[in-house]
DNA sequence: AGCACGCCGACT
DNA sequence: GTCGGCGTGCTC
């Protein structure tokens, strides 16, 4: 018989995280499911937790095992698929089990165990600590919190006394579980006599009071009515419906209710478009892989305005029509307004969009819809990719090169694995969709690893913008001191005479971190990693933050020997100054970190720029995304080459991602586009071929650095870091670490590169001291079995103070 | 991480 | 005897 449980524990730290067996009470055999939670004794003092059913067995090799307390669900809360990704994120993101269900599961969903203590006997013969412990008892009115009674009486041994005196029958414990979280429900009323015998009654004047009958002729026209409409509405107080209850003419049920989080403004209804020959293309490519359910995996690289969404809407519908549900991954909710309004529009309430400012109710009832089927796609940021679809046919990952789909908490899952992993034991498709595509997934393309489509036109047939770079050493050298070349300038006031909309978007990321010669573009390396050298104002010193390499700030640029060479720094704010002094007239937003505090200002910038046709539009990152703004014909790129000095690996190929993002936003209406990029380095491969809008040429160039400097995708990369308080005993750690990796892989025999430790890039975050270590491994699974080991060996050893530990596989952000 | 157990010294 | 302090070791 099928009697014993695998459960994992919740709330438990990775050293006793595993699968533990108990035994399933025969009155529980048919309630205890995988993916069902329970409740089971655990520990010597067999504290009650909450535990997840993986599965259930017959066989077991422990000897002594408990018995499962308590069922909690009724059904699953966590579905077959989902529950086998558990043990996979578990090994691939060196997590806990419970770190990789809590990605599933609705915040709140969690249950909390209360103890009770009551006093059930006579204590008069007992004394000493036992009697101290039942008078603090009947202070309280016999009925106490055990929590609250223990911290009252402040004594050691406290749950020995208490077991004592309940194993003389003096006292119980009770203990109570509840979740923060759970179905809403509504209590309404409802006729239980037939209604023309009620008619008749009223009518014979059998029921004479005005309220009574007030309330039976609104029920006799609805099945049923909450009791507060009722009291609302009739103007009746509850104690009627008391009445009318007593004499038997109505009853009481508790009805579920749905907070909706859908917006109830009315969507205009869309149909598909008619597509374009190369969308047609895709289209059908994409459905013949759909059909066969087996796992397929496409890259569609699609230029800018190709008109990628269309594609997706129509893939989505075909999905539904083979009776399955979809997943849509976008980079950033809250950024991508128009798409979330072309998904509702196509398909109503089939749709739910993952907004991230839902409360923990209406995630619970949005969890709870798509359980139970109501829901057929959802549109969502990272966390979306775990919606618990029983029949998942396609997951799309829109801008797949995005870094928001790297989770920066535990687990540090990438949104892109984890949908491939469930794709792959679905039998379902993943669409990675990009203009940019990252370098790393365009090279498994290249390599056959997965489907590549290209769609090179824009869907309305415009033509890419015209795009022109501007050298703003030669300005300089011209007396030009202003942040506009003289070109930008020219553009802009045309723009602003036209009544046509300009966007200037400023990089502003690692501006104040990094050395650049304003003379000649120079900028510092470092010599083994190829990434630029941080600025450090504290110990004026240049320091690179893989290998920890540092060079004292220069004085002089190496290269042309000017002493032009200083730290480099223009904010958004200074931008938007200079525009209203150059242009008297024009109308100026700015949108950047300062401007955007609260939850809804990026969309309420948005909308202002668009509807009240503002002149400029000023901003940081966040105003790159897929916007679509019919009127601006004008993209002005402001340091373009900044992103080039950040120093991480993949700073090349952000920059071309960004200055093919913001370009892509000029000319999406009828007049063609123009682009201005202002760059203090007119060389680089990826700036240049961004200007071409030619990905091929950057992702040649670009893989070639790769492959010499063993980056990834030629390697798998893992940050390790240790932080506490004691800057000392923080390296020291970090270094004995080093040498237990080093000794381990020669153990294993096992060949990695390791580099550092380096101060981490955030050197000092809430008073802790940051140190990190990189490790470059040509294949992931070695990788993870040095890092699993060294996880293990760190918290084996129990230090006095607190040292923590974090380890991150394939980190999209090194800085 | 909790929590119990065991041993020891101190105090009633 | 009884109680609290502290170190150790285990968790189906």
């Amino acid at each position: 018989m099928e009697n014993i449980a695998l459960v994992i524990l919740s709330h438990c730290t990775r050293e006793f995280d595993k699968e533990y067996s108990y035994l399933i009470p025969s009155h529980l055999i048919s309630k205890v499911k995988p993916g069902v939670r329970v409740i089971v004794p655990f520990g010597r003092a067999n504290r009650s937790l909450e535990a997840y059913v993986l599965g259930v067995t017959d066989r077991c090799d422990v000897k002594e095992m408990k018995e499962i307390k308590k069922v909690i669900d009724d059904e699953p809360v966590i579905g077959e698929e989902l529950l086998k990704l558990c043990p996979w994120m578990r090994k691939r993101y060196i997590c806990t089990y419970h770190d990789a269900v809590r990605c599933m599961v609705p915040p709140g969903i969690g249950i909390k165990t209360a103890k009770w203590v009551r006093l059930t006997g006579d204590p008069a013969l007992l004394r000493g600590n036992v009697k101290k412990v039942c008078d603090k008892l009947m202070e309280y009115g016999n009925e106490a919190h055990y929590d609250e009674l223990k911290d009252a009486l402040q004594m050691k041994s406290f749950s020995k006394y208490i077991n004592a005196l309940r194993d003389q029958g003096l006292v119980e414990v009770v203990e109570i579980f509840r979740s923060s979280v759970r179905e809403k429900t509504v209590r309404v009323a409802y006729i239980i006599r037939p209604p023309q015998e009620i008619i008749d009654e009223i009518e014979d004047n059998r029921i004479k009071k005005i309220q009574q009958i007030r309330v039976l002729e609104m029920l006799l026209e609805n099945e049923y009515i909450s009791v507060p409409d009722i009291v609302r509405f009739s103007g009746v107080s509850p104690s009627v419906l008391d009445t009318l209850k007593k004499y038997g003419y109505i009853d009481f049920k508790e009805i579920e209710v749905i907070r909706n989080p859908l917006t109830l403004r009315e969507v205009k209804r869309t149909t598909p478009l008619k597509p374009t020959p190369e969308q047609e293309k895709v289209l059908n490519f994409t459905k013949g892989l759909m059909e066969k359910n087996t796992f397929s995996e496409i890259l569609l690289h699609g230029v800018t305005g190709s008109g990628k969404t269309e594609v997706y809407l129509q893939l989505i519908e075909f999905c539904f029509n083979l009776g399955k549900q979809a997943i849509v991954l976008v980079p950033e909710i809250s950024l991508t307004p128009q798409m979330v309004e072309r998904f509702k529009g196509r398909f109503g309430d089939l749709v739910a969009v993952q907004h991230s400012r839902l409360s923990l109710g209406e995630r619970y009832d949005q969890w709870r819809l798509i359980k139970d089927g109501k829901i057929k796609v959802v549109v969502g940021a990272r966390s979306a990719v775990f919606a618990p679809f029983d029949k998942l046919g396609m997951v799309i990952i829109d801008e797949e090169h995005e870094s928001t789909y790297k989770s920066e908490i535990t687990p540090k899952y990438h949104a892109r694995e984890i949908a491939r992993e469930r794709c792959v034991l679905k039998g379902a498709v993943l669409l990675l969709g990009s203009a940019t595509p990252s370098v790393e997934t365009y090279y498994q393309a290249k390599n056959g690893h997965l489907h590549l489509i290209e769609m090179c036109e824009r869907a309305n047939r415009m033509l890419m913008p015209k795009v022109k770079l501007v050298d703003m050493r030669e300005e300089l050298n011209e007396g030009n001191r202003s942040v506009f070349s003289g070109i930008l300038t020219e553009e802009m006031e045309k723009n602003v005479h036209s009544g046509q909309q300009t966007i200037l978007f400023l990089n502003k990321r690692g501006f104040s971190s990094f050395i650049l010669c304003r003379n000649c573009g120079f900028t510092l390396r470092c010599r083994s990693c190829n990434v630029a050298l941080t600025y450090h104002l504290r110990d004026q010193r240049l320091i690179c933050h893989y290998c920890g390499f540092t060079f004292k700030n220069p004085e002089n640029c190496p290269k042309c020997k000017s002493t032009s060479i200083r730290y480099f720094g223009t904010g958004t704010q200074r931008v938007e100054e200079e525009i209203q002094h150059k242009f008297k007239n024009a109308s100026v937003l700015r949108m950047d970190m300062d401007t955007t505090t609260t939850k809804n200002s990026h969309e309420e910038i948005l909308r202002t720029f668009r509807e009240k046709n503002i002149n400029i539009l000023v901003g940081t990152q966040m105003i790159a995304k897929g916007h679509d703004f019919p009127n601006v014909t004008l993209v002005g790129i402001l340091a373009a080459d900044s992103a080039l000095n950040v120093g991480d690996f993949r700073a090349s190929e952000r920059t071309f991602q960004l200055i093919t993002q913001v370009a892509g936003r000029a000319g999406r209406g009828q007049i063609p586009g123009r682009v201005v990029i202002q760059t203090y380095n007119t060389e680089d491969f990826s700036i240049l071929s961004a200007c071409n809008h030619d990905y091929q040429t950057f992702f040649n160039q670009e893989i070639l650095v790769r492959q010499k400097l063993c980056y990834p995708p030629f390697s798998q990369i893992a940050s390790i870091i240790v932080s506490g308080g004691n800057d000392r005993q923080v390296f020291n750690r970090i270094k004995a670490l080093k040498d237990f990796i080093q000794e381990y892989m020669e153990e294993l025999n096992i060949v990695m590169e390791l580099l550092g430790p380096a101060r981490a890039p955030l050197a000092k975050i809430n008073n802790k001291y940051r140190w990190r270590m990189i490790i470059k491994a040509s294949t992931l699974d070695p990788l993870i079995q040095v890092l699993t080991g060294t996880w293990d060996a760190f918290y084996k050893k129990k230090e006095k103070a607190s040292l923590q530990l974090s380890v991150d596989i394939n980190p999209f952000n090194m800085l």
